[in-house]
DNA sequence: CGCTGGGTTGATGGCGATCAATCAATGTGG
DNA sequence: CCACATTGATTGATCGCCATCAACCCAGCG
């Protein structure tokens, strides 16, 4: 785990909805990178463009943001190491949201011919890509509760939540604390409210004693009573069906 | 057009992306269709099931649904006649959600086994399959914009420009108008307001002459300004990128 | 005919927006 | 080392969108 080598970040969220073979692994591992760090809001995917190359982050965090005529955007999911942010880009011909850092942010790209040449030559991580987008569709869904139906403090402790049970299984939340750049604002466009409400709802969830957050730093002291007020079920992050034998026996045409 | 069978419907959809060989149309129709009619607001999916087929609409509007612990649910998106409503169930190992009926809708069936082989026999339809789902997530991304940053009214004229679009596309939309079963508790549940709140907001698009809307059948007459005031664009319902041809070459292991 | 589900309208109140001020932390140039 | 600017967090005051409760209408229907 010492030094992984970037492609090892994908490698390791890959399997952690299932394992791959050494094959596999060596087809990735083989992969051409393009590294590049991103500093609080740049953009790393521009909306409207047609990308040549998907990416995933080796480090920080990012968000989907989509843009409106007023100036405001929204945030549609706050992004983590290992996630392959712009797979997306594969398939859209031109880009309906902009991918943008939520502090600094170091990000890796795979052009896209070398990322489908790849899957020609692995059943299984065609599988898993596709999942990987099948998975955040879920994960927009649950979010469009919080936005749809939720209060501002439900949905933040949702956030929460969510952040806390996907950095934990990572290994990057000891004792259920993580750092995180985010600012009130970020969370503000992420919440679709004011950044003054976000720090009331906050200061809310703060005097509850649920959590503790300060210069960046998060800090769950009651993760069960926060879950129960964001009406939390991590059931939506969980991996999908493996992929099915017959998925294996692509046929030349 | 006349006549068509129910898989015709699906090939018309997936050939809206990209046109399909006779091999592929072949593949298709030779599938195992189970049909179900199902009356407004039933379960065509549960959610919290593990669904052994995946569905597409023959006739009418479904949408999928989450539920809240207090008993309130949200629509996150509205199916039409045509949509592969659950693709996700093939790759989820639960669903999240539920994908219920608006108004009576004609739904067909596919095992997952039987799809799952049918794209082992043709990169192509593995291709489209998964861009549907793509494209299902810039949908989502997009009602979540309206969710979290614009107002009912606002959030509403998006709704009914995505529908117009969408159906007009499928012809079933002449001279800006069209059929809906959808009552305004629906609409409530999809914008995530009340239904009086709905009322209003459809109130102050009629009483600007953009739109009629009585006993299920909307007629818009101001598409533009509708448009404009919705701050809407199309572009993410565009069909996605083509079949990269190194897709084709796949490699039996 | 009365029942029922949906649509429409009014009154009242709360959540959250907006404007504005203050404060804490950090950075910058002199 | 200190004036000054900048960025983000916090708090107060006021306002508006939308929830909630409640009544009423209307069409379809048994």
């Amino acid at each position: 785990m010492s030094k992984a080598k970037p492609i090892d970040i994908l490698i390791a969220s890959l399997e952690q909805i299932e394992p791959l073979d050494q094959q596999d692994r060596d087809l990735l591992a083989g992969l051409d990178l393009r590294f590049r760090r991103f500093s609080a809001n740049n953009e790393i995917v521009r909306s409207r463009t047609s990308p040549g190359e998907s990416c995933f982050i080796v480090a920080g965090f990012a968000a989907r943001a989509q843009y409106l005529a007023d100036g405001g955007r929204q945030l549609d999911q706050i992004h983590v190491i290992g996630d392959f942010v712009d797979l997306h880009s594969l398939h859209l011909r031109q880009m309906d949201h902009s991918v943008i850092a939520i502090g600094p942010c170091d990000v890796a790209f795979i052009r896209h011919d070398e990322l489908v040449s790849t899957m020609a030559h692995s059943p299984r991580l065609t599988w898993l890509l596709w999942q990987l987008t099948v998975l955040d569709g879920a994960v927009a869904r649950t979010w469009m509760t919080c936005l749809g139906r939720r209060r501002a403090e439900a949905a933040l402790a949702h956030l929460i939540c969510e952040l806390l049970t996907r950095l934990r299984r990572l290994g990057a939340a000891p004792s259920n604390r993580f750092h995180i750049p985010a600012t009130q604002t970020d969370l503000a466009d992420m919440l679709g409210v004011s950044t003054v409400h976000v720090n009331r709802s906050l200061a809310e969830l703060r005097a509850r004693r649920l959590l503790t957050w300060s210069r960046h730093e998060v800090h769950v002291l009651d993760f069960e009573r926060l879950a129960l007020i964001a009406d939390f079920d991590n059931s939506y992050l969980e991996p999908g069906n493996p992929m099915p034998k017959y998925f294996q026996q692509f046929v030349t045409s």
